[in-house]
DNA sequence: TGGCATAATTTTGCATTCAAAATTATGCAC
DNA sequence: GTGCATAATTTTGAATGCAAAATTATGCCA
């Protein structure tokens, strides 16, 4: 049975559902239920209808999400893998809390994967790809000048998923999205200051000046120090509120 | 209840296993049927007892580990978000196959975690942690001398994790994890031949001098280096094998 | 009333059960 | 014997049942 969507469907689109394809080819028509389950548990802390901290109330959100505790735990499981979510044993599983310092080992990778998906997305992107990102950038400096923050939000990170595909690693691709899972809350609350905004702007103009050049070490330069430059913003963002 | 160990305790030691300690500061004293299951039949894979494409028999796994299908289920969930497993809706759990792209991919992604790694730890590690480092190299030249090459592989693995510890970066830490998980069948597969074996040692040497020099960029590149290199052996050695 | 021991309740981890789907076996026409 | 349709069996996905552990509630005594 379908889960019904609680959350804002901006924010649960998946680029890369596409790469789930089976080697078979055998179209997904019904998905398993712990499958749901985890893209709506994994949607719910995003949205933040689960908070870092929140113990899991099991028969609860079996309630909720019209399901056996089956499927529910097999979800739990894979989102702790994910490292959503954190089990403790004979207590139960929470919403993992994220420390000041966890949220900046994960832009400091965040920012070396995409830096190092960057400098081979500059030699091995085609002609046509390249050409999708100019689109895509067009689409955000109209974002940006009408003043649309939750569309240049998503379409933001539909640029950074597009540059990571570019490098046509699958194994950069993974990790890529087990990492933005986890920071997107974060990503999602702070405030996007309008200088910040501009500067963010600017750096992805200078991101893609340099993939043009097919310039892979200065393309990936660039990615760390946008990368980071966003940790640090979004930090700054979530230390005021819970240090 | 415990389950019984088939494998080769060389390979199953894990010197992340005390960084998963609970922040509730309880030792773990019974671990969960799952979580013993996981670490038996990813053991299982690297050990080559399942083979990349073998289907998952549910009951006869479950007789074998003498546990019920819930905790086995839950542990192939976590595996399949590993990447260690396939999980054909319908069809059941198979050992996933990785093909040469895939592992290029996987190598590709090691070298620039690890890269990164040693750029972090050049400027991060301890002097206590140098000596550390120091010491296992003394230790795996003497394995290379010796021609001891189980030990070695053994000791080189801990050397690298030592590495990546060393960036002090809890998010490469884990995605490292996963990634050696992953190649750590092939690696074992594949044979050292004399001259790749003198030239790690060499490359070891090199990416050690770099950090003691807390080169970061420096021991980045010769990180990197080493790993593709590594890479390439195995990707032609497991070629010939299964292509 | 406060502190603590014990009892009731809830929650967890795992086994079992059950229905639906997929696979394999059987039988029948040709 | 071969090809195909149908029946029997196996396997999967999910719900339920059950015992142990943890949490909460209750009552006793100072």
């Amino acid at each position: 049975m379908a889960i019904a969507s609680v959350v804002n469907p901006v924010l649960t689109e998946d680029p890369t559902a596409a790469s789930k394809v089976e080697a078979e080819a055998i179209p997904i028509l019904r998905r398993s239920l712990h499958d749901e389950a985890i893209e709506h548990i994994r949607d719910m802390i995003v949205e933040g209808l689960l908070v870092g901290g929140d113990w899991i109330n099991e028969p609860e959100l079996c309630r909720q999400l019209q399901i056996s505790r089956t499927p529910l735990r097999e979800a739990l499981k894979v989102l702790a893998t994910e490292g959503l979510i954190e089990l403790v044993p004979r207590r139960g599983a929470r919403v993992a809390r994220l420390s000041t310092q966890e949220m900046a080992d994960l832009f400091e990778a965040l920012s070396g994967i995409e830096g190092l998906a960057a400098e081979l997305a500059a030699t091995r992107m085609s002609a046509a790809d390249f050409e999708k990102l100019r689109d895509m950038q067009v689409k955000i400096e109209n974002l940006h000048a009408a003043r649309d923050r939750l569309t240049y939000f998503h379409e933001n990170r539909a640029l950074h998923l597009a540059i990571v595909h570019g490098s046509g690693n699958s194994a950069l691709i993974k990790i890529h999205a087990q990492l933005i899972a986890r920071v997107s809350r974060a990503r999602y609350q702070a405030i996007l200051s309008d200088q910040r905004w501009d500067d963010s702007i600017a750096e992805h103009a200078q991101v893609l000046a340099a993939l043009e050049k097919r310039d892979g070490p200065l393309a990936c330069e660039r990615m760390r120090y946008h990368i980071a430059h966003t940790g640090k913003v979004v930090l700054a963002s979530v230390g005021k509120t819970s240090p």
